[in-house]
DNA sequence: AAGTGGTCTAGACCACTGC
DNA sequence: CAGTGGTCTAGACCACTTG
């Protein structure tokens, strides 16, 4: 009950600032953004109901509806019917990522099991540090891992973190599940907002084509993610490296 | 106004079918659709508006514009304001080929001029005419053209067409433009209505590397399109091959 | 001025979830 | 059962486009 109450203050506290020009459903819009960029409102967060939303704000239920309709459709939130309507998790299903190895020849989506080969706690390479928008030098944790389809390596990821954020993580007692960010959640408090991801083809060094069984030079689908918690902060950058003959990524042009 | 009295007929005609459970702005919905397929709107033509359509329809003016929203959100309509609702042209901005070379060190989108290497008429190899859905051996029409940046070669196509679409169409006299499908649009009378295309990475062949002044085996992007026109008919199979260094693809993940 | 889509309201009824 | 979102209606008023 207090919670519910509590949530719902969020929203009639701020009797809906200055419109200027913006239409009334677009400020609703942003005004629930707003508190989710903000961490006001979580991941799995309930929302209001579109009526007790519309009577706090003053507005009428179809602004209200159509603002959280736009908010669906941009996947910050989901409505389950007769239940509410809820802040999205983190779908790592849109990932690029998942662009590998799909369908094995009946179509049906393989699961990737995940191999830690490395972990430590190190003064971060220089680039990695501006990435990660750190002071130079600064301790970072790295965590190396393999992708594997059955026994085959397909793809190898590179992974940095401040050591700041997540402190001990190195320590090999510490076992890391294939969804990494599952753990930051839990142990650190950490939720992933969201991530970028940017796609290039490379050539193999030395050091992947070896973990991949690959001739060093054969062709590699290079993925870079930047991930973001609360407030746009980095708390992760990786390089995930895979071998290209597994991967292949589909769309439709209208 | 007879144009416009028999695109409206296109609806009224159908006094909406079997609505078997589905909502009926999916009804709507796929109606419209269905005339787009089927050819008998065109992109660029003008549809009736929200209230003729309700009309002719039987439905509320609310549930035509939730079934327009639905089709403008999937790009198959755009608004504008004062004027109507047009049919969308196909948009090959969204082609994952403007993932090469995009951005300069400036950001600025880079033009890429193209070259005609090759042209002519020939049975077709096995695989492409099973791609085209044809009969093996059918005689194709067979396009070879470099993409280039400035002087450099960036990308390699490789374009099928079936010779009964584009008669003649390996005749040296007919210039092609740097967009291929306007001339066949304006020669041929074929619309192109979408496409579908799948990306790899893949080591570059002996002639790809060749055309690209690369060396065999250096990594490549390859973008297998294929075209569609009116009544999901396949028009054109198309193999691009790119340099991996000057392609970059970029989402976020939410 | 007439017609278009864009916004906003105010309600009715239904289907689904939970207690 | 009460509460949620899902559908559908019927209208008012505005902003933009065209003749």
């Amino acid at each position: 009950m207090d919670a519910e109450v509590d949530r719902l203050s969020l929203f009639s506290a701020t009797p809906l600032e200055a419109t200027q020009g913006k239409p009334l459903y677009r400020v609703v819009e942003d005004h629930i953004r707003n508190l989710i960029t903000t961490g006001r409102l979580i991941p799995g967060d309930l929302i209001p109901s579109e009526s007790q939303l519309a009577k706090a704000l003053g507005v009428s239920p179809g602004t209200v509806k159509k603002a959280i309709t736009n908010l669906v459709w941009e996947q910050l939130l989901f409505r389950h019917q007769g239940k509410g309507t809820y802040v999205s998790r983190v779908d790592f299903e849109k990932s690029l990522f998942r662009f590998f190895s799909y369908g094995d020849a009946e179509g049906r989506s393989i699961r990737i099991h995940k191999e830690t080969t490395a972990r430590r706690r190190q003064p971060g390479p220089a680039d990695i540090c501006k990435r990660l928008g750190v002071a130079t030098e600064s301790d970072l944790v790295y965590i190396e891992r393999v992708g594997l389809i059955g026994e085959q390596p397909v793809l190898v990821e590179y992974s940095w973190w401040p050591a700041t954020v997540v402190p001990g993580l190195e320590d090999e007692s510490i076992h890391i599940p294939d969804y990494l960010y599952a753990l930051v959640l839990d142990q650190y408090g950490v939720p992933i907002v969201r991530a970028q991801e940017t796609l290039t083809a490379d050539a193999a060094d030395a050091k992947t084509a070896k973990m991949l069984g690959i001739a060093k030079g054969t062709p590699v689908v290079v993925l870079k993610r930047t991930t973001y918690t609360q407030g746009d902060r980095i708390v992760e950058v990786r390089t995930t490296k895979g071998r290209a003959d597994r991967f292949s990524y589909k769309t439709e042009i209208r």
